[in-house]
RNA sequence: GCUGGGGUGGCAGAGCGGUCAAAUGCACUAGACUGUAAAUCUAGCGGGCUACGCCCUACGUAGGUUCAAAUCCUACCCCCAGCA
């Protein structure tokens, strides 16, 4: 019941599954289709809780395993939560620690009751479960809790994709009922705590077997989550697969839910995604390749590290009217980059994250004005792997 | 002037008779990065080829010893330290 409330769809798109729709948090009005971008431990990278308001950021993420190893669960409670805690006023996805069960491999072990990790800050022992994994999410005060999943590599043998699909679903009925008894009990406490503020989303795994993505997805329909995500995709499979998981698979979430992709995007994945019914987006890729000093533009990509960047004085991106693209030119964050200036990080990161968020509410744009097929074909007719 | 130390690829710096076109770092040239163990990682980096191999030119300069020299010897030219 709490589900048919947070979601609402605003339009649609008459030529793809493109959606226009609003999330509603304790924290605020989400407009989708979003881009979040990933503060991992309380911080997108370079980034200010200022800057990511000014670039009008609706939703950010933080990490259930990096928060509770550093700076711990007790400092973040007294803290009032994770809002609180780095000065941020709307809303928060918490990722569950499945994706550390993927890239942290050679740290941990699963077992049906949960996930062994093996710190990778002072190498102690620590346990996750899904009860666990709940309980820290709450604390943390999050708005919107992912379940706890197991999240498979890729290539990944369809035995494991299976398995990892069905303990995937074991564990969200766990998440689910821990979700439910938190919120019975401390329900009444005081409002920034409640959990009944806060939505847990399901997790579809069953890497690119589309039997495997079907019966994930029916599974964890039938457990009745607010909102659903994509996992176990853009992990090194190919693109024409993960198009392929991303359309059976909305195909049978329940349209009055929003639909999560998780770790996606470059910008021809957000629009491919868009277009396929996808809703909501996050991904390390504008801050990562920012610090790496790889900078999207409406042309493509830049690798403003590159020596024909050491004389451009154009902006960034000629096509942006963004703040940061009216001022510095590539030529200065190439000489940034080039003298390890701390600058060149944050500039980038910024850039970044700008361009995704900007690129976002002109899909929303598009959307409501019926135009979003023709512009998408625009988009991708001028935006090339390699810019210039 | 004497004594001692040293001159190696763009720079710093290993090597001290063959396995050396020469470790390593930096610089440089590209590429990668998708629910962040990432301000990271990978590759290339004397020249030329009928290129998983071959041929040139290279370790201050010029000679020499040796089957073989960046490595040993001689002379010369520079640099540094100490003494005059």
């Amino acid at each position: 019941m709490i589900a048919t409330r947070t979601f609402e769809v605003l339009a649609t798109c008459k030529d793809s599954k493109a959606r226009r729709g609003r999330i509603s948090t304790a924290h605020g009005v989400i407009d989708t289709p979003v881009f979040a971008p990933v503060g991992t431990q309380a911080s997108v990278k370079t980034l200010l809780s200022e800057d990511l308001e000014k670039l009008d950021t609706q939703l950010i993420l933080g990490n259930t395993y990096h928060l509770y190893l550093r700076p711990g669960m007790d400092v973040i409670g007294k803290a009032g939560g994770l809002h609180k805690f780095m000065s941020w006023k709307r809303a928060i996805l918490t990722d569950s620690g499945g994706y550390q069960v993927f890239s942290m491999e050679q740290l941990r072990r699963i077992s049906e009751e949960g996930v062994e990790f093996r710190s990778h800050l002072d190498g102690s022992l620590h346990f996750l479960s899904p009860e666990k994994a709940v309980e820290i999410q709450l604390t943390l005060g999050s708005d919107i809790l992912m379940c706890f999943d197991e999240c498979p590599p890729y290539p990944c043998s369809e035995d494991h994709a299976k398995r990892s699909l069905e303990i995937t679903t074991r564990w969200a009925k766990r998440c689910k009922a821990a979700h439910e008894t938190a919120d019975r009990r401390i329900g009444g406490s005081a409002p920034d705590r409640r959990p009944s503020g806060s939505q847990l989303w399901g997790i579809v795994q069953g890497s690119i077997f589309p039997e495997l993505r079907k019966e994930s997805a029916k599974q964890l329909v039938d457990l009745d989550f607010p909102g659903y995500a994509l996992g176990g995709l853009s992990v090194g499979e190919p693109q024409a697969a993960m198009h392929e998981m991303i359309s059976l698979t909305t195909e049978l979430l329940p349209a009055d839910r929003p639909r999560y992709l998780m770790g996606v995007g470059t910008p021809e994945d957000l629009w491919e995604a868009v277009d396929l019914g996808i809703d909501q987006f996050d991904c390390v890729l504008p801050t990562r390749n920012g610090r790496n000093g790889q900078l999207f533009t409406s042309a493509g990509k830049l690798n403003l590290k590159n020596a024909p960047y050491r004389e451009d004085f154009r902006p960034i991106d000629p096509a942006c009217d963004c703040d940061l693209c009216a001022r510095y030119t590539r030529a200065y964050l190439h000489h940034l980059f080039r003298s390890g200036e701390l600058s060149a990080l944050r500039l980038a990161s910024l850039h970044n994250v700008a361009f995704l968020i900007k690129l976002m509410r002109k899909i929303r744009q598009f959307i409501s004005d019926g135009t979003f097929k023709e512009e998408k074909k625009k988009f991708l007719a001028t935006y090339r792997s390699q810019g210039e």
